[in-house]
DNA sequence: TATAATTTTTAGATTTGCCTAAATTTAATT
DNA sequence: AATTAAATTTAGGCAAATCTAAAAATTATA
């Protein structure tokens, strides 16, 4: 499988983690940052492969076989993530697009003793699920900020936006994976939180509560 | 830069290591399994990037700037060599190829975090030295077994031929690196070896002997 | 030094992944 | 239901990296 199928497939996976029904072509090939045309090529080729279900025009959907590839492909994601975090100090904004390029990496056997030497984590850095070796993955049920009401609290254990500028927004605010946010206060004008992270308070954009995954 | 571009340079920098003239487009051919036609063609390009000095019928050679750049890559490949011989526990027949992918992995970062993680080693699983973030090599002398003479003794330092065969074959004679060898007869007749590794005695073939290197 | 053998380059194709522009299909609106 | 808008696919092309076959240059040999 090339570098091009499985970042396909991998997108698939994600859309299908949010969305669940059969993906569309524009949908592909906006995350992708790529045109419908290739997208079209491309799944032309991944059904030949039978690693998708692709009717003209109706959208797309991983088959068994494709499905599993992907969750390899996570799997490997976000194990080395893992290692640059907890290894190598990398910080938790920094991994990704490494973890990009190492997710192509070809070796069972590498990845399954990256796995050992690291622990057999649960999930990584920002909270995600990590598929184990068959694929199998421990959901954990996890609720936005967001959706959180006055004077509840919880502990953040994950984020939506794993983007560098949203994760060093977190880092600056003092808010981390483990950390434990209480609801102090939700404006009904604007849907933003004042909320306390440890000792301190602070106010955040619905923006911002939308991304913080609590527990 | 391209894979192909990167595994080309690598291949030219480890051609002009052993013999250190201009390279030939066929002994590029050769060593990449592929053919003479195709070497022309990129000889070209990385020409045209200023990473090798081509001219047209006469072979080839790095530019200041090709050779760090190979180097560069020489450095990726042994350091994660090393995390996987020291770190995930493989054994030095299995590295090589997990190493010829991971070595394309783009992040100066990641390369130097992983120099330290390692505590900066300056050879690989194989005796082979490792280029420091500059560049800069520790040339270690070293010779060939097949060079020594009756009741000498050496420590084993390195393999010229680090095929999975052979480095099983070391394996299973018990010959690592870091044995102590000591040249008992030399056989005239077909130029073997017989040889003290620790306490065992055993006779190797003088092309066993030719891909051992001793200090 | 001619001629033959070898090496190297060029010419022309192929595959993969991508693109633009045009055609087609599906969905949304009068 | 007809028309318009949006989504999707097709057609045709391009760049990278490879190949085969033919041409050109170099090297070896008689
Ligand atoms: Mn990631
Ligand atoms: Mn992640
Ligand atoms: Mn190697
Ligand atoms: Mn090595």
């Amino acid at each position: 499988m090339t570098f091009s199928e499985e970042n396909y497939l991998k997108t698939i996976y994600h859309l299908t983690w949010v969305s669940d029904a059969d993906i569309s072509t524009n949908a592909i090939a906006e995350k992708m940052e790529t045109k419908a045309s290739s997208v079209t090529d491309m799944l032309k080729k991944l059904s030949e492969k039978d690693l998708v279900n692709y009717i003209k025009y109706q959208g797309v959907s991983l088959t068994d076989k494709g499905k599993l590839a992907a969750k390899m492909i996570v799997r490997k994601h976000r194990l080395w993530e893992c290692f640059l975090v907890e290894k190598l100090e990398f910080s938790w904004d920094e991994v990704h697009d490494i973890a990009e390029q190492l997710e192509h990496i070809k070796s069972e056997k590498l990845i399954n003793k990256l796995d050992d030497f690291l622990g057999n984590p649960t999930e990584d850095p920002h909270g995600d699920p990590i598929p184990d070796a068959n694929g199998r993955i421990i959901k954990v049920e996890k609720q936005l900020l967001s959706e959180f009401e006055k004077n509840q609290i919880g502990i953040c254990v994950g984020v939506k936006d794993t983007s560098s500028d949203f994760l060093k927004y977190l880092d600056k605010q003092e808010i981390a994976l483990g950390s434990q946010i209480e609801i102090i206060e939700k404006e009904s004008f604007d849907s933003s939180f004042r909320i306390r992270v440890g000792t301190k308070e602070l106010t955040v954009s619905n923006k911002i509560a939308s991304n913080i995954y609590i527990k």
